[in-house]
RNA sequence: GGCCCCUUCGUCUAGCGGUUAGGACGUCGGCCUCUCACGCCGAAAACAUGGGUUCAAGUCCCGUAGGGGUCACCA
């Protein structure tokens, strides 16, 4: 008889990641949305790592997973560096609480030692698949008397049914027939559990009501569910997360290209962005797109989760960022900027001009390290691009320059207003339009055609830095 | 191959029996303009397919096709 967990208690949900590697971007929504659904409640996010798998478990890849859940915002209430009262949050710390569920299942005779060698039962697996067989584990060892002293793996002892249901938040019922079901191996011949049991026995003990993981794991759901009544514990609820797939559809991977979450940190991508843009990958709120992580803790349920698996799409990624970067107060987005300078080789701490410069350049930079290369020019000597140089400073230009260069130097103080006078005096002296004064200008003082309007440029530079530019630019123009 | 899940513009999605099938990214055109952006306006672009149920189906049911997942002493 399934038993379901009552909705009424608080929400515990947690994360589990293995940590075999970076945190990734399909884990890093399965962490997000697991978050969200426990600050949507004002329920508990367990964080809990599943080191089990001795041969590719490094803390390398754990210091990396809580990395880059904080750098996220993802905040846990009980895991790793927090504590809690389940602890501890490694699996291999809690090796005695599965030895002594384990112990249980098999005195109640709802699990037996199998002395079968890892050999055999790959010949038998051969074999079948020779003959084009299924191979399910044939209880070889399910009636055999109990030696310790031999080795042996404890296996699950399948109940007899015919097929089992549970309900999934997201795809509603799911129905496995229990002919495919087998007597699965829950503890290995070193005592070390395997994830159906470990994930079972600490969800159960950290009284995890609703379990939200990818869908790659709906199969081992429904032996799950047989072990939860086995061992006499309520069922959870069920959210399976579809995958996120590359542009060829298939699985998410480092074929893909970038797939770790920092790696997007280190492209200059904004946590905010991140999050937003991983959330409306399978979710949605009417047609929203961009969402605070306020509004999404207010907003956010698996009653909207899609059920079909969304293909990433990193053009989408990047002009979520862009809002972002354009919605940020100029002095924070500086402010974020600056680990981007100091990566770059430039010195800008403290630069009085940070935040007018983030001003000017936030809605051309899609990214922290675009805006870094775009505005480098007003922390470094300008690099002059040629085929702008040769495009407008040739000896035409010479004569606009000096003009220009003149009018500041005789202005008493340098604004906007004075400026644009200036510009469309020499302009209208000409009969010229204000590109071609404009142009030659912002190439000898940034060194490039694209920049912030022209007034912006030569505010930031300062009247010192703009004249010198300028008489560079005239040595360049021939004049 | 068995089993499980999925199927609305190229992509992310809205839709929860009656809509000119909506929005967003991207693409294309235009406006704005000192460049680049931003912004604004407009366009092309979708219900996989065949049967049912119903007065009415993108919405419900079944089949087919396609896609994904999973079949370990990995997680």
């Amino acid at each position: 008889m399934l038993v379901s967990a009552p909705m009424s208690a608080p929400v515990r949900v947690r994360f589990a990641p293995s940590p075999t590697g970076y945190l990734h971007i399909g884990g890093a929504r399965a962490a997000l949305l697991n978050w969200l659904w426990a600050r949507h409640t004002g329920g508990k996010f367990i964080l809990r790592i599943e080191d089990t798998d001795q041969e590719r478990s490094t803390e390398d890849a754990v210091r990396a997973i809580l990395d880059g859940m904080r750098w996220l915002g993802l905040d846990w209430d009980e895991g790793p560096d927090v504590g809690g009262p389940f602890g501890p949050y490694f699996q291999m710390q809690r090796l005695g609480l599965y030895k002594e569920y384990a112990e249980k299942l098999v005195k109640a005779g709802k699990a037996y030692a199998c002395y079968c060698s890892k050999e055999d039962l790959d010949a038998q697996r051969e074999l079948a698949k020779a003959e084009k067989r299924q191979f399910i584990y044939p209880g070889t060892c399910r009636d055999l008397a109990y030696d310790p002293s031999r080795r042996h793996v404890i296996r699950f002892r399948l109940p007899k049914l015919l097929e089992l249901t549970f309900t999934d938040l997201v795809k509603g019922a799911i129905t496995r027939p229990g002919s495919t079901l087998q007597d699965e191996v829950i503890v290995r011949a070193d005592g070390v559990p395997l994830y159906n049991f470990g994930a079972v026995v600490d969800d159960v003990t950290m009284e995890i009501n609703l379990v939200a993981r990818g869908d790659d794991h709906v199969n081992n759901t429904a032996v799950q569910v047989l072990l939860y009544e086995a061992l006499g514990y309520p069922v959870p609820a069920f959210a399976h997360l579809p995958m996120i797939l590359g542009a060829d559809k298939t699985r998410l991977s480092k074929r893909h290209g970038a797939t770790s979450v920092t790696a997007y940190r280190d492209m200059g991508f904004l946590p905010e962005a991140v999050v937003n843009y991983l959330v409306r990958l399978g979710w949605s709120h009417g047609d929203q797109e961009i969402f605070t992580m306020g509004e999404l803790v207010k907003h956010f349920g698996f009653d909207h989760v899609g059920a079909t698996a969304s293909v990433f799409n990193p053009e989408k990624m990047v002009w979520v960022n862009q809002t972002w970067v354009k919605s940020l107060p100029p002095a924070e987005l500086a402010r974020r900027a600056l680990p981007y300078y100091r990566a770059a080789g430039l010195e800008v701490e403290g630069d009085p001009r940070l935040p007018d410069v983030a001003k000017a350049y936030q809605e051309r930079a899609k990214t922290l390290v675009d805006l870094v290369s775009q505005s480098r020019c007003y922390f470094a000597p300008v690099e002059m691009d040629p085929k702008a140089q040769e495009k407008f400073l040739g000896s035409d230009a010479a004569p606009i320059l000096q003009a220009i260069r003149d009018g500041i130097a005789a202005s008493a103080a340098l604004d906007a207003a004075g400026l644009e006078k200036l510009f469309h005096d020499v302009a209208a002296a000409r009969s010229l339009g204000l590109g071609k004064v404009a142009q030659p200008v912002r190439v000898a003082l940034t060194g490039g055609t694209a920049s912030p309007g022209i007034y912006d440029v030569i505010l930031l530079l300062g009247r010192e830095e703009s004249l010198a530019r300028l008489d560079a630019g005239l040595k360049l123009a021939g004049g």
